[in-house]
DNA sequence: GTATCATTTAGAGTATACTGTAAGTCAATA
DNA sequence: TATTGACTTACAGTATACTCTAAATGATAC
């Protein structure tokens, strides 16, 4: 699959498909003429880098991962931390959304009421 | 409270605090002497741009409901609305975030039996 | 009274993560 | 065969949110 199609599918633009190749996150392979091939596995590997960074990893921190996971089996377990340590931090994370949530829908309640006086004054 | 007191209290740098007043999300009063004179709703309210911030509000949407807060009672509906806004953001927020915990607790799951399986071959 | 520290301003610099341009090659379609 | 479109590279530009510097003033401490 080429790079063009390879961005329809996974919804990331060729320039950072590009950008994230130069940072080491993907391994491309190429063809004959040196055009990037993507393959399915490829799809994959974008989709979890896409989550890692929605849940708020840096690329910087996604790559020491990739780099790893080109490596080889031999880096499984250093994996599993970096994977471990992210999971700890997005529950973390969670719980702290939780709280705010809680405040946002305390002030929420309170402006429903504040304007809900206005109304019968 | 002069900015280095509020600095400390807030955890906020001195160089974000008059970035923040620069760009109207706070609005300080000056003493006789044209310093900065910080009170302590000055605090709560830092405190909340700080969570808004924190649950993925960008400063220029902070900066819309800032403006609407200092125009006075007049603005609650339209406040509300902004605050609802952003509620629904993070619940959806958390609702992905979710997923994304359970796919990283499989793939946790995956690299432990992995590594259990060279362990004992 | 002078040294030190906090404050002021405008504006420049940094980090992160893209996003786009320029100049060129290559291959398929009208 | 000419043009359209996709691809290549290197590198410049953008957006966001700070972060810091420089130069100056003002206030407190010894």
């Amino acid at each position: 699959m080429t790079i063009g199609e390879f961005s329809k599918k996974t919804g990331m633009s060729t320039y950072t498909l590009r950008y994230y190749e130069n940072k080491k996150l993907i391994v491309v392979l190429r063809d004959d003429k040196g055009r990037r091939v993507y393959t399915e596995k490829d799809i994959e590997w974008v989709q979890f880098i896409k989550r890692l960074k929605e849940t708020g990893m840096k690329l910087s921190e996604i790559q020491k991962y990739a780099l790893l996971r080109y490596e080889g089996e031999k880096t499984m377990s250093e994996r599993l931390e970096l994977l471990e340590k992210h999971y700890h931090f997005v529950v973390e994370q969670q719980k702290k959304w939780d709280m705010y949530l809680q405040n946002l829908k305390q002030k929420i309640i309170w402006y429903e009421k504040e304007i809900q006086k206005n109304k019968t004054p």
